[in-house]
DNA sequence: ACGCTTGTTAATATTTGGTTAATCTATTCA
DNA sequence: TGAATAGATTAACCAAATATTAACAAGCGT
């Protein structure tokens, strides 16, 4: 996954406090929206996506905890940190209760929070990581399951492919009568851009071609010094 | 979902502090191994299938940091809280670097603990889709009761299953058409992913191959480099 | 100690996947 | 138009993954 600066939620009513932190937090590489109460928090939650919320638990308006429970009832996924002046025990329960995944007592070590925020980012990510998205394909009439690697055509036996002839096709897939540039198949697929994977591309272009070649309406051609292109008569090019 | 107890290995090597908390969380109906230092902690952490960690930092032989890489070499998934007398930043720092899910000083509430590993746990039991209620399959013709390890066909004598035979044989259930990684079963079912495992896990897949000929419509492919399925023609993988 | 079950390791065969080579065709551009 | 470069296709080859059977070792109840 392409790794776009990760986006945290900072909501905190000292405008003093929570600009140093939020520059900090800049400084490291984070794209922050600061907030300066409940209310305008929850406001800017709703019109954008973010990896992770910071919220100060004692704000005018609306507290923390008020924000975390609305917060959570928009997504449930999206960790949240505590940050509170009082060490109480009961904000502290009261603040796990809510779904929160961490909890810092001011004053704290901005060192100590940006390793939690990436603990917790880094948490989120390996389990994204088991998110397969897109895995099947049609493809004229032929079907393709890029998970267990299969390529069906009508009712007939389904073909195994290779680990590689499946990504490539996939590529292809996700290109569909668009060209699909041979670099990134190559950077992509084979990790390495070279004369000998291109010609180790080129070979697996051709064991493609021999299994499409079962539908007329389905072909792979070759854009000179550009890449390839998977054509489906019949159907153009879809913008997403 | 089964409300099993959940398995809590805690490592501390104050015998009197150890056995309070232990007892402690025992009567928040946890399951509580007690191990006194890192060697054991990491010895009683191979044998069994633990829910959450809890890591004393200081301790002779093999300190708690140390025991958290090993653990983490073995299971990347695993919840690690750590407990220190000492607040020291750099400590927490390297807590963070090791993997470690939640971080207490000493002297801390118990309530606070509890209300950490609720919360964790119930993270984690969010995330994971390890089903662990079900235990009756139909596989084609046969039916596996994998909690009296029996496996049926037709109205013929069951089959009695090993314990790994079984665990196998569910866990392909449970993915029935669709893929069972390799790692999957490696991780759960072996507790360890190596070239060792990994060619026991290969012969026990012979033994259910040999079990399931008996019936034409099931079989178990193996997808290479990925995994196996366990097919059941005119059976499609189902959506969840 | 004996037999039984279970699981691991070994030994060996087989299959699969991917790269490289060799040869041939197509395209580009001077 | 004819090198030079890019692509196509088939086959040879090697390495890694998997299959299968057998030998072996540990644990356990009798």
């Amino acid at each position: 996954m392409e790794e776009a600066n990760k986006k945290i939620l900072l909501v905190e009513d000292d405008p003093n406090f929570g600009a140093v932190l939020k520059d900090y937090l800049v400084i490291n590489d984070f794209e922050v929206t600061l907030a300066k109460n409940g209310m305008e928090g929850f406001e800017k939650f709703k019109k954008d996506n973010f990896d992770l919320c910071i919220l100060d638990v004692m704000m005018p308006y609306k507290d923390g905890y008020t924000l975390a429970r609305e917060i959570r009832e928009k997504n449930k996924e999206v960790p949240i940190i505590f940050l509170t002046a009082k060490s109480m025990k009961e904000d502290v329960l009261k603040g796990y209760k809510v779904g929160a995944d961490d909890y810092l007592n001011k004053p704290f070590d901005s060192e100590v929070l940006l390793m939690k925020i990436k603990a917790i980012i880094q948490r989120k990510a390996s389990e994204t990581k088991t998110d397969n998205s897109k895995f099947e394909f049609q493809i004229g009439k032929f079907h393709l399951n890029s998970k267990l690697r299969f390529l069906t055509f009508d009712n007939e036996e389904p073909i195994k492919l290779s680990p590689k002839e499946n990504e490539l096709l996939k590529m292809l897939a996700l290109h569909e009568n668009d060209l699909m540039p041979r670099e990134l198949a190559l950077t992509k697929i084979w990790r390495d851009d070279n004369y000998f994977t291109s010609r180790s591309m080129d070979v697996y272009i051709a064991k493609l071609r021999k299994y499409l070649k079962q539908d007329e309406e389905v072909e792979i051609l070759n854009i000179h010094g550009e890449g390839f292109r998977l054509v489906v008569k019949n159907k153009v090019a879809e913008e997403k």
